[in-house]
DNA sequence: CTCCCCTCAGGGAGCGCTCCCTCAACTCTC
DNA sequence: GAGAGTTGAGGGAGCGCTCCCTGAGGGGAG
């Protein structure tokens, strides 16, 4: 059973393909009784447009590719605000009438998999997700002459972005620890090839500077079994630290049971604050005092900056700023 | 700057259109000297072939769109395992060669919008996650002549699926339960909308029959919140339950809050089993013990059979087996 | 040596649509 | 009432590709 075509409907009609093909795009030069009949023809046949037809001719697609640049063991597709993300970026381009292609880039193979795809001229624009500072993407797609905006900083210089604003959050989370009285204050960081990983450290180094303390760094990987064995070391390094401010929620929680097991109440003992504010977050026991990034605004944003670019509009990265939950262990 | 043509390449080469395109579909009827020519050609002109013109004419697109049927507060595209399930549907697809469309339809009218998407020709086949009963989607979809595959069991009888064998997971869960010696078992329901809900609590109920002890329901809906509350109603009616099966984990880690703050010990005065192994489940105090659906490798199954069916295979339905996970909860 | 067959390159139609251009039919102005 | 202007329908080219068909050329058999 074939579709109808244009054709088929202009025959039945009785108009010409011109005809039917203003109706369907909304034309306002058409008089209400061909639109009406046209329409009657549309509905009886069942007639939906062929996109491969139209993208052909009009060099649009309405749909955009949401490009995840990320080894298999990555931090961002496993991360628990994925899915967030990818929901507020559909919701944002549903309500857009766009389309969404999403591709997960865990490969050089794959990496390039997605270049041939962009260059196939598949789609309108590129949103794209590569926390990782060596990640050769970003540029590789700045070169295709296709609005790209990325969901951070990136290396590659000219590409438009929405970022968090992970200093100022690392600021909030240790000034809050500073207000509770804590003084030996430690981080755990995420690893450290990633942009928000060295950002929220530097805002922890900066804020523990300003006070004259002495920075304490254990090395994390975002992973909870990371920031366990983080936790561990910095214990070991100094018995009598007080506070710990992990870059990411789920090493929080790896530090929260190490903490547990090493006899540590917290908070009485040591405060810990974690980054992201997770669901989870508010499971643990004591609930996680937390840094809310507020990564549905920020991909909200990120589709309206790609949208506005696409329709030629000005590409003026957006910084989201975050805020502090305040719950049990701080 | 416009993109190379087929007809540029094949200037470029000295040789014909045709060929050009025999060498990029690797058709074996090509002299190797032309094979050479027409690579070194496209190679220096950047050259990829235009998606839109190819799918005209082919009728294949790649693309495989992945449509999630839920309402803006709905289970599936909150749960804790849409991304891992996402990621798994992605990479399967990427090792085929196939591309993903994600559409979530939270509404009549974007129900709609992937009716006419589906209509228009954009793909291949249909990865279908519609987990309420009454969604009219399903059967809408399989009207249209295109392969589709739903992630459970739908309304839609003639729609072929892969689904979590739910029954037997809740059997396994009350039976690891009277096991361990409890005797008063309650549970806590999803939404009964839900085929998975019903099928749990069906599960539950029958094996609770076989032994002849009476079934305590309480109803939630798949969220944390409702499982507390469903958790002090079932407390209010029977101070004396021994024992609670959540219809997810989320509920699950609702009730044990309660359960703490009702003075009661965990798992010492009442064992807790949740349902599908969320991450989370393994950071609550006590660590929750929790039947593990494999989510991911019903995805990669999914995926599977909607790209035989599209291969013109057959179109067994799956179901995949659950797995008991124990922890300090039971 | 001739004829036939087979291999493989080129030519060209056509996929379904948009959009430009033409032209018919009115309306308005003087 | 005639000419100019305006409105809106129809015709047809062409987007970039595939794929069928044609025919050139070479090899093998008789």
């Amino acid at each position: 059973m074939k579709r109808p075509t244009l054709q088929v409907v202009a025959a039945r009609a009785g108009v010409s393909k011109s005809s039917v093909s203003r109706v369907i795009n909304g034309e306002a030069t058409v008089a209400p009784e061909i639109r009406d009949v046209v329409m009657q023809a549309v509905r009886e046949l069942g007639y939906v447009p062929n996109g491969a037809a139209r993208n052909l001719v009009t060099r649009r697609t309405d749909t955009l590719a949401v490009v995840v640049s990320d080894p298999p063991q990555g931090v961002v597709s496993d991360d628990p605000l994925f899915s967030a993300v990818v929901r507020a970026i559909s919701r944002e381009l549903e309500s857009a009438g766009k389309r969404l292609v999403l591709m997960l880039a865990e490969s050089d193979q794959s990496r390039f998999r997605v270049e041939q795809y962009i260059a196939g001229g598949h789609v309108d624009g590129v949103l794209l997700v590569a926390l990782h500072g060596t990640d050769p993407l970003p540029a590789a797609l700045a070169r295709q002459d296709l609005p790209v905006v990325s969901f951070n900083r990136t290396s590659a210089q000219d590409v438009p972005y929405v970022a968090l604003d992970n200093m100022g959050g690392a600021e909030l989370a240790v000034r809050h620890l500073l207000e509770r009285g804590r003084r030996r204050i430690a981080t755990i960081t995420g690893p450290l090839e990633l942009h928000e990983s060295r950002e929220r450290l530097a805002g922890y180094r900066r804020t523990l500077q300003d006070t004259g303390r002495r920075p304490m760094v254990g090395l994390g990987d975002f992973t909870r079994a990371s920031g366990a064995q983080a936790m561990r070391e910095l214990l070991a390094d100094d018995p009598e630290l007080d506070a710990v401010f992990a870059a990411n929620d789920l090493m929080a929680i790896g530090s929260l049971r190490v903490l547990h097991q090493a006899g540590r109440r917290v908070p009485e003992d040591v405060a810990v604050v974690g980054f992201d504010d997770i669901e989870a977050a508010s499971y643990t026991t004591p609930a996680l005092t937390s840094i809310r990034s507020p990564m549905a605004d920020q991909a909200t944003a990120a589709v309206h900056l790609l949208l506005q670019l696409i329709d030629g509009g000005p590409a003026d990265p957006v910084i989201m700023p975050n805020q502090l939950v305040i719950r049990e262990s701080s």
